[in-house]
DNA sequence: GGAAAGCTGGACCAATCGGTCTAATTCTGT
DNA sequence: ACAGAATTAGACCGATTGGTCCAGCTTTCC
């Protein structure tokens, strides 16, 4: 069946790339062990062996792995820059072409997968620390940017928001264009 | 137990109102039949009666009640305003003081309960006509103060993109000033 | 008063949920 | 080659899921 000389991705991560494929587009409740398992091609021993707290550990595994995604596309984007602005427009860019190649039409992959989870306060910290990371990060661009501290974070701070906002009405609509308009609203 | 001369709201009024105040704080697949059914004080053949569709019909119907609360909102808002900015800010507040009071911090009424339900196409065409019936009833305002078509659907646009990005981080953060300080970015 | 319609109460159902546990298997270092 | 650890495989579990169904209770209307 595959291919003898490609070695197989390691169980673990079949698991958090499945989990951060699902999740997103169905959330935490409504992806079933069985989905997740099956996706990842894994049988259950492995998802407990891995993740000793089973889904709700692999849901932060995979939401963490989602931001780390996107921070290196904000870190991409922002790299070659000249200012700001254009920064943020290859950004919005970036993201809605992901939008139109998987037509998946997700959700963001933090909230998505941690707000509706259990009412536990891991999730709720665990959200916060992941958005305060994407926040973070576009200050940092910012602050490189020649802008002071306040106006940094209030300019991240924006641009958060309107990726967050224009993300959801993109995938109402299904239309990525809302997502590459975004650096006009800044 | 309750009061003899109160005559208690209808089944069916209950149940929507149990869906509204449910679904948005846990999502769709995380609000169970039982969960429903307690919150309202309804047994299953009721919701079955009401309901054919049973849970997803129930969902539809709590969306569009949530929805036309906010619409009330917003016309309420925007109605004693001398200019749109002004209206905008009063929107504001007005909800940043329904986080303040519920202390529930959910999510949007519409986005939580629609966006993770079954894959289903109603559910898709429902949440894009809700969402457009919020933006509607913001454009008309702006037209109401003399902005052009455009302008005024951009606009208004603009003003659903905010909200929905700021209520998310301000459900992260638990902090309705984020919402409060939403129209400085307008 | 009586019949029909509207509504309620809840027993019951198959399917699925997340999770546990153990035996077998594979990998690792010596 | 061998021991011990890491990992896999999946049978199994009780609880809960959304949904069906019907007997009975009210309400309404003639």
């Amino acid at each position: 069946m595959t291919d003898a000389t490609a070695k197989p991705r390691p169980t673990k991560e079949r698991l958090i790339r499945a989990a951060a494929s699902l999740f997103p587009t169905r959330g935490y409740n409504g992806v079933g062990l069985n989905d997740l398992l099956a996706a990842a091609q894994a049988p259950k021993g492995s998802l407990y062996h891995h993740f000793p707290n089973g889904k709700s550990d692999l849901a932060l595994a995979a939401a963490t792995w989602a931001s780390d995604s996107m921070l290196r596309i904000i870190a991409e984007s922002f790299a070659d820059a000249p200012d700001f602005k254009e920064g943020a427009t290859t950004l919005c860019y970036k993201l809605a072409k992901l939008f139109d190649k998987a037509n998946k039409w997700e959700g963001c992959p933090i909230s998505a997968t941690l707000f509706e989870g259990p009412e536990n306060t891991d999730f709720l910290v665990h959200t916060r620390r992941l958005y305060d990371g994407w926040i973070g990060e576009v200050r940092d661009h910012a602050e490189r940017f020649g802008l002071t501290d306040e106006e940094a974070l209030k300019k991240s701070e924006h641009m958060f928001i309107l990726l967050q906002g224009g993300w959801m009405l993109a995938r109402a609509r299904r239309d990525p264009d809302i997502i590459r308009n975004l650096p006009n609203l800044l």
